[in-house]
Parts: structure tokens; C-alpha cells; sequence
DNA sequence: CACCTATTATTAGCAACTACTAATTGTAAG
DNA sequence: CTTACAATTAGTAGTTGCTAATAATAGGTG
């Protein structure tokens, strides 16, 4: 339980409270900041969030429509997309979990690396579709589950539809994985061939 | 609106509904089916359809889990073995879909591609841990959903703990990636210098 | 003390129910 | 035709988690 705080630093630890977990009815944030319910609601007014139910609503609208809308950028990279800079360079991070590792040894496989890698070097060509066509990989020092990975892409070189992209992915400073990516931006041509 | 459907034939029809759009209301059901709002509870109590509110709960904290996750699933990727001889050459298979595709193009995503090369070349290794070294990678052209990928991996080399495993992923007999692998087999001592 | 803010309490009302009981309609069989 | 039984509809009470509005109370400050 919480206590004697500042009408405003209890609203903003509500706030915190909530958007960690919308599920959080007025009753039960009442008991956990010691306050009567009216007055959680008055905070929640003059905050402009709206109430339990209407939240829920709003999580599970989110995340079906986003299923079905955009399929943009950020969900088609594996990991988070830290910086960019379009057609030069970009960072992504990957925090690995025990699910992307082997059981016994808990090694991160390595095809999880590899798809960082990969999308972030084809999120940084500035096209409407890239497609990776030529990789090398090279595996430095095998990653285990709990380290961050940090991904560095670089556009090293390009000529007309064409990006050479270098991959320098580290763990706590150490290299774990270098790769080079030879990557097409497509226009609508490939997909009509096949289609 | 609905009318004269056999009580089993409606009942049918109100999972669908439900399944489809879950943020139905009974009383929006009851107009849809031009009943009473009573029946239509009577049909969700038979059915054992939780109302409307439980309905929007189960869709967030689906929803949530997904976008945590995010990542890869085992299961997703390595798609399905299906022959197999350690230390010589194995089959899988994989079945695409459009959760491995870029929205827009309908386009296999390059990583999915590789983690059944990198998976189905580890399995063939006879040993208790394998890891990825170095890799080739070739993608001579793109996937579409709904396509299967047939991936055959043979080992071309192997010398003390280190492997050379060639992969030919086919889509309907045609090649539509290559992969050269370097797999080095791991015993207890990489597991304790890092750990 | 009066004034103001913050907090709490109280009441009425709503949506979307559950749970239960009762009435009505339909329909087939004796 | 009537009785029997299922299906449907209606109605009531009670629940959760609220909104909206009004009122009461507590704590300070000038």
C-alpha cells in the first residue's frame, strides 16, 4: 500500500499503475493507494483516463487492429528500432529470453540473431520492398538468454537497386555476430511475375 | 436481420457472429436475429459463451501476450522434420503463411527462410549441442505465403568438431534458396568459459 | 474565523449482465 | 380437441463498475 503522497505524485503514479495494467478497476486502486475510490475517480477525471472497461476495450481494439492494419515497420523487425537513418544506418536492440534458446545449454539459437540482423538491414533501405538476396554470416561467441543485443547496420555500398549492408551485433561491448547483406529494393515487378 | 432459423441452425450462427466480432452485445445480437435478448442469453448459457465483457477481457489478454512475444515460435519456424540421418542429410518442411510475410507483397520474410535451413542443418548434426559458425546464404527467389518449402540439408564436410552442411530450400520444385552452413558441435567447455 | 482545497460520502441512474421464476406460444401426439 | 412438452419471451432481483451530481467533512492559509 501507498501513503501520504501529493495529489500529484499519487496521480502520477496512477497513471503508471494503470498503463503498466488497464485492467485495474477504481475499487482496486483505492486499496492500493489507501484512498477512498472517489477520490481515484476524481484524479482519473482531471487525468482524461477513462474507465476500466472503456480501457480494456481500447487493449483489445489495439491489438486486433494491428494484426490487420499496418504491417508496417516497427512490427516487421524482430526486436526494437532504436535510431535510423534511411539508406545510411540504423540501431536495433534485441533482449534475449530463455525462448529464443536452446534448453539444455541456453544458448540463443542462432536464427533469431540472424533475423535481427536482417531486419534491420532491410529496414534501413529507403524503398518500399527490400528483399535480402546474398548473406554471409559469421557467429563470433555464442549469446545466452538474458543478454542484450545490440545491432549496428550500415549501408556500405549500393548501386541501383543493389545495398551491400554490414551487421555488427554485440552483447555488452563483445561482438557475438557480424553478417553482410547483399539486399534488392523491389518494385511492383517481382510481385506481378509470380502473382 | 435473421429470421426463422431452427434453434440449433441460430445457435450456429451466434458463435460465428461472436467469434467474428466479439464486442457484441446481447442486445445487439437479439436485434440481429430479430429475438429476444432472453434467448439469446438462454443460446450463450448452452453454449457456454461467456458475455460480452468476459469476451473483451480474453481478446486484450490475448492480445497482449502476442506483442510481448512478438518474436519467433519454435514451432513456427523449423517447420516439420521429416526424415532424417544424423550426421548425413535430413528433410523438413515448411508451411508458410501470411504471418511470415510482409503484409504489403505477400513476400516470405528472409529470416523465416533461414531458421529452416539453420534448424533442420543443427538437427542433422550427431551431437549433444551444435552451433552455427559462419554462414552463405542465397536467396534465389521469393516466397510467397501460402507456399510449402521443402529444405534438404546434407553434411558436405566434416572435420574434428566442425561441419560443412550445404541446404536447398525447393517451392514447388524450384530453388528458391541456398545455404552453406558451418556448424561447430559444442561440449560442456563453451557453456562454462561464458557462464 | 472565513475561505479554499482536498477528500470522502451519498444518492440516483446506466449498461450489461447473472440467476431465477413465471407466462406465453407453438406444435405434435393421443 | 386437448394435453404435454419444448421453445420463447417477460419480468424481477441482484451484481459490477462505473457517471454525474450534490453534500458533508477535514486541513490548512491568510
Amino acid at each position: 500500500m501507498i501513503r501520504n503522497l501529493s495529489k500529484l505524485e499519487r496521480q502520477k503514479r496512477i497513471k503508471e499503475y494503470i498503463s503498466k495494467d488497464p485492467f485495474l478497476s477504481d475499487k482496486k486502486l483505492a486499496e492500493l493507494f489507501n484512498i477512498s475510490v472517489q477520490t481515484i475517480r476524481l484524479d482519473r477525471l482531471e487525468m482524461g483516463i477513462p474507465e476500466m472497461r472503456k480501457r480494456i476495450v481500447q487493449v483489445a481494439k489495439n491489438t486486433s487492429s494491428k494484426d490487420k492494419v499496418k504491417s508496417l515497420k516497427k512490427e516487421e523487425i524482430i526486436g526494437e528500432l532504436i535510431d535510423i537513418e534511411l539508406g545510411k544506418n540504423g540501431i536495433a536492440i534485441l533482449k534475449t529470453t530463455k525462448d529464443m534458446a536452446f534448453g539444455r545449454t541456453g544458448i540463443i539459437r542462432s536464427h533469431y540473431i540472424f533475423s535481427l540482423a536482417d531486419s534491420l538491414a532491410i529496414s534501413i533501405i529507403d524503398t518500399e520492398v527490400a528483399l535480402t538476396g546474398i548473406a554471409r554470416l559469421s557467429y563470433k561467441k555464442p549469446v545466452y538468454a538474458g543478454e542484450t543485443l545490440v545491432a549496428k547496420a550500415r549501408v556500405a555500398r549500393s548501386r541501383g537497386n543493389k545495398y551491400l549492408v554490414s551487421v555488427h551485433v554485440k552483447s555488452d561491448q563483445k561482438e557475438v555476430f557480424t553478417g553482410k547483406l547483399v539486399i534488392f529494393s523491389i518494385n511492383d515487378k517481382v510481385k506481378k511475375e509470380k502473382a
